[in-house]
DNA sequence: AAGAAAATGAGGTGCGTACCTCAAAAAAAA
DNA sequence: TTTTTTTTGAGGTACGCACCTCATTTTCTT
């Protein structure tokens, strides 16, 4: 039979209000007190059952899910695991709401997140760039007592209490290697196409991208980095023009996810197949031209597990339990046509 | 506020009791009745709280995982892994027995099987070879109300309530694609090794890795199967005299874990770094090899991963509560060297 | 309509824990 | 020592639910 906290107190020699104090750390009594429960907790190896503690806790997890306004493919499939999140989530009283701020608006956010202890949240997970601004906001709340969870792209510099998602370097790194081993040998140049590098993953991919290159593939020859800043116009344009002007292009790296103008001005231009096209993010354009042999691979990380992850993470924190770091490890994926995850059922 | 039963009752018009009665499907009820009921469920929105209930019902999830007492070390980080999550599931009112079975003799694994009844298992993780004394096992216990999941190799033709673990067969395809990419132009040669072609996901991997190499890659051949029967000494030699009397062999593929026999056979012949090694499980030799670069790729499953579905699918399966197909999908992980999960703990 | 059967209600207890109050005991300070 | 402060104990209530009993009401049979 289980251990009980009455267990401990008749253990330890004192009373149940006394092992109470000193498992919710409640003052007023002494260190040789507090010892001897510990010690009797340790001998009868009692784990204390978080689902009646929560429930005599009467505690609502409220949880606050803070993301930019694009339209992209990555928040939107984001959106919708958070859909899905939130209804399992109910089951384990835990509410999750998600705040959407103007993506260009620093302080906009930082007043989004300011709003939020009058809302009785008790952790935020939050997808946004690193701004002075986020820096104090972020501060604030954890002075308030509100757990913050970096998401997707990491705030290295704030105080989240920690960063779900993965290193994106190391994905830069990733896509080198298959880049450079699909083209195979003989000299080639690889063009990169990115909607900004004013975004820190599009910055830190490239960085592992031309790290292992240069290591590795010393005939590949990366081309500077073209922006489309969210324009399918401009983006066939610039890759229009790059493809006619470099010859020997052998390969295409997409520091962000794959978009239907590219894969179509690559089919205008009559080189579907040709060249070896990876990018990143698993998003249902990609999916499609992953299955169509338009891209080669898509490096990516399991949206899914990155929202139970940090669902996970912020009641932890909030429960102040230590974290399992192999299972909140976000992996980074690489998706070919073959493994690509299918829907909801597979299994033979 | 998040609606209990109680307002279930007042919001139907009916007692506790007959709320009680209809949401643990106790008879007595009138249909009509039983409709009021669900319409207020539906109404109020109610979810039931599965931690209060299952306190209340004192209900101990016993868990048994049945594996073989093969000591590869993929077997080994399974029981690694069993072991940490026995800590973590202790938390969550459940207990997990591991038990051993002889590999080679299906009558004891019956035996052990007949005997779970008696312990009071809710459910069994099984990963054994589908044998006809097995179906009626599993069918056994299932009638006696215990779920069964089938554990990394699936038991189609049994009774079981899931299989957890990948497709094989798609494993072996992507196997494929990544040779045929590696490989390069030109016409090459592939040996694939296995420790038995008598274990089904050997020949489901190699089904799979002929059928996309047939395919898509039409200048590879694709050797004979060599088969170390577990022994590195029949590894080494049989390897060896491959490589010697084939010349042009480009690549190796494993249907199994990497073995240490292996890369050193390669080593010794002074092929490594010029042979395409992929394999299967992230063993810790396996991950060496990677690192050190005598193994170019490896395809697995993320072994923590596995453990935690199948616990929740058991979980799920004696609760009667639906799953999560999204979350308890496994993914055929492609593992290079700069995409090594750098965790504190070991996946295979 | 009377009796039998089925359905429902009222109320209680317990699961393991949190949190509260008030009195009593022990330790520290005077 | 006495007084003050700190520590501890005893006991209660609550959380949301399961499960039990027994009385009462409703419905069905004949």
């Amino acid at each position: 039979m289980r251990p009980t906290v009455i267990d401990i107190a008749r253990e330890a020699g004192v009373s149940l209000a006394t092992v109470d104090r000193v498992l919710n750390e409640r003052p007023g009594v002494r260190e040789k007190t507090i010892l001897a429960v510990s010690d009797a907790i340790a001998k009868l190896g009692y784990v204390r059952d978080m689902a009646a503690a929560n429930l005599a806790r009467q505690r609502n997890y409220r949880m606050a899910f803070v993301l930019p306004d694009t339209q992209s493919q990555f928040v939107q499939t984001l959106r919708a695991e958070l859909a899905i999140a939130s209804v399992a989530a109910l089951a384990a009283r835990t509410e999750i709401e998600v705040i959407t701020f103007p993506s260009e608006d620093p302080h906009a956010l930082a007043a989004l997140l300011a709003e939020l202890p009058e809302k009785a949240v008790a952790g935020v997970a939050l997808m946004a760039p690193e701004t002075p601004i986020l820096r104090d906001a972020i501060k604030a709340l954890r002075l308030r007592g509100i757990s913050v969870v970096a998401l997707v792209s990491d705030l290295p510099n704030t105080e989240r209490d920690h960063f779900v998602g993965i290193n994106n370097r190391a994905a830069g790194r990733t896509s080198a290697v298959l880049m450079g081993r699909f083209l195979g040998h003989g000299p080639q140049k690889v063009a990169v196409v990115a909607q900004s590098m004013l975004l820190r993953e599009a910055v830190e991919r490239r960085l592992g991208f031309d790290e292992v290159i240069g290591r590795d593939f010393p005939l590949v020859d990366v081309l500077p980095t073209l922006e489309s800043h969210g324009s399918p116009d401009l983006l066939r344009r610039v890759v229009g023009e790059m493809l006619k002007q470099f010859s020997g292009v052998g390969g295409i790296y997409l520091l962000g996810s794959g978009h239907r103008a590219l894969t179509q001005v690559i089919d205008d231009l009559g080189l579907t197949g040709q060249l070896v096209v990876i990018g990143h993010e698993l998003t249902p354009h990609v999916r499609d031209a992953l299955i169509a042999g338009k891209m080669a691979a898509v490096i990516t990380q399991n949206v899914g597990h990155l929202v139970r992850s940090a669902l996970r993470v912020l009641r932890a924190k909030t429960d102040k339990t230590p974290i399992d770091a192999g299972q909140e490890q976000l992996r980074i994926e690489i998706v070919l046509r073959e493994n690509l995850p299918t829907g909801p059922e597979e299994q033979a």
